[in-house]
DNA sequence: GAAATAAAATGACCATAGTCATTTATGACC
DNA sequence: GGTCATAAATGACTATGGTCATTTTATTTC
């Protein structure tokens, strides 16, 4: 608890110029002095901060990651596949935006790097955490199938992943989502609601 | 044609020493002037040929992207299981390979950022050509399905992500081929052969 | 409230990535 | 084989990322 606050205004002011620095002449234009100097601090204490210029958009990715978190159990009541939609709309939503800020922020191959790094991370977690929520279902009986949840969460993801990568370029948020459902209906119909038929017959 | 042996021959040796040197020390401890020198090269050379230190990193990714090429279209005669299961041993293979030469040359974070985006990038390259695989079997009609071309490709790009995601760190390539093959027949025996045995019976 | 301790900030300093005007090598054409 | 045009190589130079020994600021203890 010791000064624990001063740090967090220092990096918080730290993040937030180089952010609208970073928006008007984007990341390599951008010195670490200019930071600092907007900021009002020497050069060196960036580096207490961040231990690579670079580390400061991995940062970035931490935030978003961190609203991702949340809108994995956003929804926790509705029902297994209302969940599902409930979290692809919003997943797309937030992906938009921080795609939106590394494009103004940084040049195209960069950007793909950090923006690679980004999916691949949200796709482990957003993955494992489907595969919780569809444990949990199974468990209380609001949903059945034969499937291993693995299986199906790895489907589910690869959806995810499948309109992700098609529509990256130019991001329709409304296409993107109207393609997902679409998807998520021919999978849920084939296979998932198909087998919860099967095992009721049983 | 105009001086291309001279220009390949000069972009080869960088590349092969940088590699080399990176094995050595690192990626980030060796300087471009060290490459050159290794070279017999002036410094301002290198960036006649990448236009940033990092892009020799990038160039690693596309090598790997032609072999990756080559393995998709390897196995053309086989029936679409086998060719999937060999694609998927000889990807694995690959895969090792060039996330151990990346774990020699660099550092945790860099490292994943490249991997990501070699991987989000074989991923596109990958589910296309098992598209174009899948529809050039249907169409000589020794493979149907009442599922769409992109579901399969999706759902078989699944598979492997889900695999190399969850081996990514000690990287056991029998455990992870022997874990593909599982899946693979569990997806095969449930949708996509029960698919085609409808289809037969019509 | 003075002394002791530890956290945080500082900025002079260095190494090197990357630039660019100039030079050198290569081949084409007569 | 001399002239011209273009590709490729050069290396002195600059700007900036990153280090680190020192100083300043805050907190605790008596």
């Amino acid at each position: 608890m010791y000064r624990e606050n001063r740090k967090k205004q220092t990096k918080a002011d730290i993040v937030q110029h180089a952010i609208s620095l970073f928006k008007q002449k984007g990341y390599e234009k951008v010195t670490v002095e200019e930071i600092t100097n907007a900021c009002g601090i020497a050069k060196g204490t960036f580096f207490n901060y961040f231990p690579k210029k670079e580390y400061i958009l991995l940062h970035l990715t931490d935030s978003y990651m961190e609203l991702l978190d949340h809108i994995l159990h956003k929804y926790d009541g509705a029902s297994l596949k209302d969940q599902i939609l409930f979290i692809y709309r919003d997943l797309i939503t937030l992906y938009a935006k921080y795609a939106d800020l590394l494009r103004l922020t940084l040049e195209e191959t960069i950007r793909f790097s950090i923006r690679s790094h980004t999916e691949q991370t949200n796709i482990m977690r957003f993955q494992k955490s489907l595969g919780a929520i569809i444990e949990s279902a199974k468990n209380n009986g609001s949903f059945q199938s034969q499937w291993k949840t693995d299986q199906i969460s790895s489907i589910l993801t690869g959806l995810l992943i499948n309109v992700l990568i098609h529509y990256s370029s130019p991001l329709d948020k409304a296409q993107m989502l109207e393609e997902l459902k679409n998807q998520l209906n021919i999978v849920w119909e084939g296979i998932i609601h198909e087998s919860m038929e099967e095992n009721r017959k049983k």
